[in-house]
RNA sequence: GGCGACGUCGCCAAGUGGCAAGGCAGAGGCCUGCAAAGCCUUUAUCCCCGGUUCGAAUCCGGGCGUCGCCUCCA
């Protein structure tokens, strides 16, 4: 079975065949680090990390590179206001970039270039498309000439006097055409400056990605990724660089992701309507965030809201509740026997894994399905949760075998969509709260949070097997007050963390 | 004004020519002392109008609506 994308260059799926069996090279275009990055950035970054992770899972060896944008005007501006060296700026946010990363469970880059050590191929790349008739100087400043590239255009479908027709005022009279975009700017007094045979200046936003991308990879290299925001004027003009530099085809995969939305208009920094990451993380765990958005296809626009991202959590405990289930059974004896499992159930959850991830293959082959792939876990879900509230894991733990299959599998394409399954069992995390609850209800002396807890539950069962609801239940929501659930198990009861109240 | 997406159950969302996935919410039932979790059952003539086809949510044409890009943006 073949994988198959999505090219906006060619706009229709496509096998995906790298240009070297087995192995992807593979770009994204990463921030520009003035300032926190919020969940519209975070979204794509994620897409990109799922299509990596998915990509190694069918066995290619992925190289994948994310440049940081370090020098650009926002961090002058940003350092300005804060009476700051750029460079202090664009360290500060290049550390929050990679950590808030890390909290989403975003993998690291092969190799995480950034602009300002990419100068000196900025500046031969600026230099041979200067002497190939493709840029000219004004002032010190470089402009590549968009009308020196016959396919300016070819990427985001549009033609070069179209644009300038409905194009908003540009009226910069240095420039031979009003869509020459810089490749060189010169400095200002008290701008970060490189030495450069046109003068002192600094890169252009859209040729480090031409550079690094060459670079780190070489042309033409496989898949250019970057949300849909950037297909014009930014991978526009990188392709217009790099081709007209090299004479080679810069990419031979475009692929854009939607944009992220809230109520239905775009999150955007220059909008002011965005919710910052870490943020975020501080309220939802991880994988209730990436679940939210892999719900949706990479290349749909996607409406952000905390009501979705409630609805995300009971999405993840459902995911997650059979693991958890299997595991409380395996490692805690039923004191009640269920019936046995007759051989058709037994074939059924047997047959279940390897049909979901039969399923889940299907999805993710089909253009990184993410929705389609989540169903197919969600189907191994049910098919567990049934045994196990049927059959629980048999006398002797004699299905255990078969469930513990199961189990792993969801866990293992969980984990190709980097969704992690967190332990919620509550061991040794109370506070200290439960021990004035222990020693109200269980007469408990002790400091100890474990043991208080077990003293409450102890005293919980007690109460319960003389039908002594009032106290059986004073129990249960006193824990309840603090975050804690108490279920009722065939095994006895379990106490588990619940993030919202 | 130009270019491009999209419109599928109360909400979210797959499916792009052959019986309409999945999640959340709701209803009924089972389980429970009551819960929680879980299981079972249940909820869609796919924006409208034409056309192509044996057959259309899916293809084509025309409406209406929403969004994006055309300026920095993930």
């Amino acid at each position: 079975m073949a994988i198959r994308v999505y090219n906006t260059l060619t706009r229709c799926k496509q096998e995906f065949v790298p240009r070297e069996p087995g192995v992807v090279a593979m770009y994204v275009c990463g921030p520009t680090v003035y300032n926190h990055i919020h969940i519209g950035n975070a979204r794509t970054f994620l897409t990109f990390d799922v299509i990596r992770r998915y990509l190694t899972f069918r066995g290619f060896d992925v190289r994948f590179v994310q440049n940081i944008t370090d020098v650009d005007d926002k961090i002058i501006a940003r350092a300005n206001e804060e009476g700051r060296q750029p460079a202090e700026v664009a360290a500060e946010y290049t550390l929050a970039f990679q950590s808030a990363m890390d909290a989403l469970g975003v993998l690291r880059p092969t190799v995480q270039p950034k602009a300002t050590e990419t100068i000196d191929d900025m500046i031969e790349m600026t230099g041979r498309l200067i002497e190939r008739g493709h840029a000219y100087v004004v002032d010190g400043d470089v402009y590549f000439s968009v009308r020196s590239f016959p396919e300016y255009g070819k990427l985001s479908g549009r033609n070069i006097d179209d644009l300038e027709s409905g194009a908003r005022v540009d009226v910069d009279e240095r420039k031979r055409d009003p869509l020459d975009f810089a490749l060189w700017k010169s400095a200002k007094p008290g701008e970060p400056h490189w030495t450069s045979p046109w003068g002192e200046g600094r890169p252009g936003w859209h040729l480090e990605c031409s550079v690094m991308s060459e670079r780190e990879l070489g042309l033409t290299f496989d898949i250019h990724g970057g949300a849909s925001d950037l297909i014009f004027p930014h991978h526009e003009n990188e392709i217009a660089q790099s081709e007209a530099a090299t004479g080679e085809p810069f990419v031979r995969y475009w692929l854009h992701g939607g944009l992220l939305q809230v109520n239905q208009e775009k999150m955007s920094k220059s909008l002011g309507n965005f919710l910052l990451l870490r943020d975020v993380l501080e309220r939802y765990s991880a994988p209730v965030v990436r679940l939210l958005m892999l719900q949706t296809h990479y290349r749909s626009p996607l409406d952000f809201s905390t009501e979705r991202l409630d609805e995300a959590v009971r999405a993840y405990e459902r995911l997650v509740t059979p693991v958890r289930n299997f595991n409380w059974a395996k490692r805690n004896r039923a004191v009640v026997e269920l019936p046995e499992a007759t051989a058709s159930v037994i074939e059924a959850l047997e047959a279940a894994p390897a049909a979901a991830r039969e399923a889940f293959v299907e999805a993710m082959d089909d253009d990184f399905n993410t929705a389609g792939a989540l169903a197919a876990i969600f189907d191994l879900v049910r098919v567990v949760n049934g045994f196990l509230e049927s059959h629980g894991i048999g006398g002797n733990a004699r299905y255990a075998a078969r469930l513990e299959v199961a189990s792993d599998t969801i866990a293992e394409l969980l984990g190709v969509l980097g969704v992690a399954v967190l332990s919620q069992e509550s061991d040794s995390q109370y506070p200290s709260e439960v021990l004035g609850l222990a020693r109200d209800f269980a007469g408990y002396e002790g400091s100890d949070a474990n043991a208080a807890v077990d003293a409450l539950l102890a005293a919980r069962a007690v109460a319960r097997s003389e039908r002594n609801w009032a106290a059986a239940d004073g129990v249960r929501d006193g824990l309840a007050a603090l975050g804690f659930v108490i279920e009722d198990t065939p095994s006895g009861a379990r106490v588990s963390y619940r993030d919202r109240g």
